[in-house]
DNA sequence: TATGAATGAGAATTCATTCAT
DNA sequence: TATGAATGAATTCTCATTCAT
């Protein structure tokens, strides 16, 4: 692992713990192992720091989702496997979804550029929209159907994190399916 | 209003508006009309202020909350009710919801008593434990239901928020169902 | 001598002593019996130090030099008067004229106000012109005078400067009479 | 040109713009088109790279100057070659003459080696004495005339440097006819 | 109660300089 | 010769907090 990974990986760790004005870059420095100046060769700004890891962490996260969907899957199986990839890769992955959650719920988004906020919610929604053309999920706004989706995948997450592994895979499942009846026209 | 108010009002406005971090306790006096050493007056620390602040929040919430739910409604109104009042009182109190959310997500917490923390959670995890034992809703772990119906709580307010209020009522109510429908035996 | 000219004065010792760069706020907090914080509370930044003591000096110079002016002296008296009692300010004050030349030759100029900048200037020019529309110096333009006057003023204050005070007085005497010749219509 | 001479123009060009302490070596590296290292291969410390720079602007002054006087010219020709061409030089380099004067105002000034910095005034204080021994001028302390004849040239070349080419060269023959009825016997 | 000057620890950042390649 | 990553001391500035009035 390089010197600006090094750095990374230490800024991750320490801002998940410490919070961002918790964490001195010297303190960051120390723990990869370089000097104060090295970090600043590698990144301007501790806001660049921030930004520079939040997009490298979106890129970790694109690449293993892509990694399991495949263009043949029908609307639902992309839907389910983006549902339970993402709870999966969270799990395992827990300090790079809290900085996700921290970077998103603070004032430092506004540093990120917009092309990577939607790198995601572009797809999800497209997906979204053929599944109400082909009329397999409720005719509500695209935006309100995004939300539920989103919120309820949040909520799933933080109720699974807690438990032991092998009673995650059973509510992850379930819950896809809670999720499912509700987007869909009741019966 | 007196300084306290004055200094929780403008820290209110400003922390949601720059963070933490991003708020100086001058600023905070300043804004609030008083000298520097009057807001160490009356909050021996910022994070006693950050405190003292989330609980007069939660105080508002509570009795918002509280004053619209009598103890004659059935399970499912009072739950209707919590649901749908507080999206009102979050619309109405943008600010103050925002600084709850902020609170949340911040090394802050920690500060924040558990008796405060829990003063809705309790509520609520007691109503879905009558519900599941009348057999109402699903047989899932408490736990469970109450982080889905919070983060669908907080789906819709997001949602809404950006609508219109003639449109924000509709909404509000339907989701109300699609989540009762998701918590109970469908169909 | 309260804090804040303790601390101007201070700065301008180190200053002409050590340079802009070589003295660093915090050595002037010390040599002015301060701290840290307090330099910062009376001046924002140390280029706003740099400014407001050029400012506080410049006052000190007009003061003194309008005092021994009197709007009864002839155009010949006054420009001699101003000649002379701006160079014995600058020998009794060599540490503020030297720091007046510092600035000047700094990039820090740019910070000075116009107005301060031209305060004498302007009342020399206005002198200037008065005396050739009254044909008593030569019709060359003004600024072209004005400059002659100054960098004189400047070569006599730098050779008595290391002159000892007796013999002074005879040479800026003199050398006042040599600058009128020139700016004179010659025999 | 080679590196070494890249790296003296930009920094010639630099520091005359924003100053030594606002030029940094990796600024002048830069535009030199060599890497920072290179800076330092041919200058040791930043204060050498100054140093150097000055000697070489003062060697093209010299060089400059003394093809231009000859050992059979008067007295009066030879100040006044050394008078007009110095301004027209300083008019044709004033990034140079600019340096020159920047040096002289600066703590850097006792990095200059004594015999760099009299190469000229040793010529022309032999000059003023040889005068002062005919008779040709006033006599007076040779360094008070070297004083006036210095701080006249400055302010000459203040003043026309502002001026249209068409119009310097007459201000500057007239100005040398001034400073030459000041340094000898009036009338 | 209220003030605001004073404090000083701490933080981000800069930059001349070194050195392995 | 030439490079540029790496260093770390030094610097400016911020801000929560104290305290005499």
């Amino acid at each position: 692992m390089d010197k600006r990974e090094q750095i990374l990986a230490s800024a991750l760790t320490l801002f998940v713990e410490f919070g961002f004005h918790g964490t001195p870059t010297s303190k960051i420095a120390k723990e990869a192992g370089v000097s104060n100046g090295t970090l600043f060769h590698y990144f301007a700004t501790k806001e660049e720091l921030i930004k520079e890891l939040y997009i490298a962490i979106k890129n970790d996260l694109n690449t293993y989702l892509f990694s399991h969907i495949s263009p043949d899957d029908s609307i639902e199986v992309t839907l389910k496997k983006l549902f339970i990839y993402f709870i999966y890769w969270a799990l395992d992955n827990r300090e790079k979804n809290h900085y996700i959650q921290q970077v998103l719920f603070s004032p430092h988004i506004s540093q990120i550029p917009e092309a990577i906020l939607q790198e995601q919610s572009h797809q999800a929604i497209q997906l979204i929209e053929k599944a109400k053309a082909e009329k397999i999920i409720k005719d509500l706004p695209t935006d309100l159907h995004y939300t539920l989706v989103n919120s309820h995948i949040m909520g799933i997450y933080s109720y699974v994190s807690n438990l032991p592994p092998d009673e995650q895979k059973t509510i992850i499942e379930h819950s896809f399916e809670m999720l499912w009846d509700m987007l869909t026209e009741s019966k």
